[in-house]
DNA sequence: TGTACATCAGTGAACGCGCGTTCACTGATGTAC
DNA sequence: TGTACATCAGTGAACGCGCGTTCACTGATGTAC
């Protein structure tokens, strides 16, 4: 009750960056509005302030997470062309390592909510798929292939099998790590080959 | 209120073949007791009749749905192998179409809850891991390969690039159905290729 | 620079609603005699 | 074969709870004069 505007921006901020994390690791419709003004550091009925439904602000979380992946994405393209080394495979290595698997909260956003996103609202949608084309371009440019309709094809058909193998690891890690490990290593293995060819 | 025998089981099976199609299309989450138990003729209170809790009807739809497919495919195996063709290109093919990509309902459980299993029960996450390690056994002993290792692990990356293009594609099919369309030819070609080397 | 007041972020209680679960009761089914 | 009765699937109302959303109100912030 009274709080300057720089302090208002600071705790919408504060909702987006907790719905972010709790979305990630419950599911969108296992976390409450409560639950997120309280991490935000104030009370529920205060929210719709901030934004006009739930609906609104699963969109801006969405927003949020492809813009940060995108960033992660471009930052780590240019430090491996700085450094001389493939970027497609050292995306590759990070993508199906066990540190990325293990971060369900600031991990890549695309294969986080790739399950869910089917059943969220239209803003949402549209903003994972602009996330999801803007990640294909981004490893597009920097793939080898003999033109860039091939490069396309590569970045999509890889791209896709990291998803795929990241989220089945995940789905069976806390229950047979073994197979986890295995789904990760082999995914690995067959992608770095196949970036070769 | 005074209901044979068979009655009772044949309402069981129907709660089950209810959920097994709610759960797949709005997520575990959203779809209450009330629903399913009038979706099976009765009323909501009947339910504890047939299940201790909804995460024990959760896991009776896990073990449906995994025993389901897993028969769908060595079905699908047997037909190929008198057919002659290969059934592992077979199986790319149908999972990778239009077809299946729009049969979410009876379409294979494994892409299906690969984001919501590890959100679900225990007994759950259990059964779709014996699910997926079974799926893994099925499409190693019909794929090609130099020994049984290499089998395997060709399965098992090959398996994951699948689910990946699949449920990227249905991820995006609402919003962006071109995307989604190239998202499912680009992985055909790429597992097609693969499968030959 | 100092004062009056409009703005608007946050409060806290309430709304209607549907959730999973419990429970006393009903009555046809199916068994024991 | 016919009767008496125990079983148990289904009824329907209730439970406590948390949900998303609304709303009258508060009071410090920040602007207009």
């Amino acid at each position: 009750m009274g709080v300057s505007k720089q302090q208002a921006i600071e705790n919408k901020r504060a909702i987006v960056a907790a719905a972010d994390k709790l979305f990630r690791e419950r599911g969108v419709a296992a976390v409450g509005l409560a639950e997120l003004t309280k991490a935000a550091g104030f009370t529920q009925g205060g929210f719709y302030n901030h934004f006009k439904s739930k609906d609104a602000l699963v969109a801006a979380v969405m927003d949020k997470a492809t813009e940060d992946g995108a960033a992660q994405l471009v930052a780590a393209i240019e430090a491996y062309k700085a450094k001389a080394t493939d970027p497609m495979k050292r995306y590759t290595e990070w993508y199906l390592s066990s540190g990325h698997l293990a971060d369900i909260a600031t991990g890549c956003p695309l294969t986080v909510f790739a399950g869910d996103v089917r059943r969220l609202g239209k803003e949402a949608r549209q903003s994972y798929a602009r996330g999801l084309a803007s990640n294909f371009d981004q490893l597009a440019s920097v793939i080898g292939g003999e033109n860039p309709q091939e490069k396309r094809k590569k970045a999509i058909a890889l791209f896709s099998q990291m998803v795929g193998s990241l989220q089945l690891s995940r789905a069976v890690v806390e229950t047979d790590p073994v197979l986890a490990d295995e789904i990760l290593e082999y995914g690995r293995q067959q992608l770095l080959q196949a970036i070769d060819v």
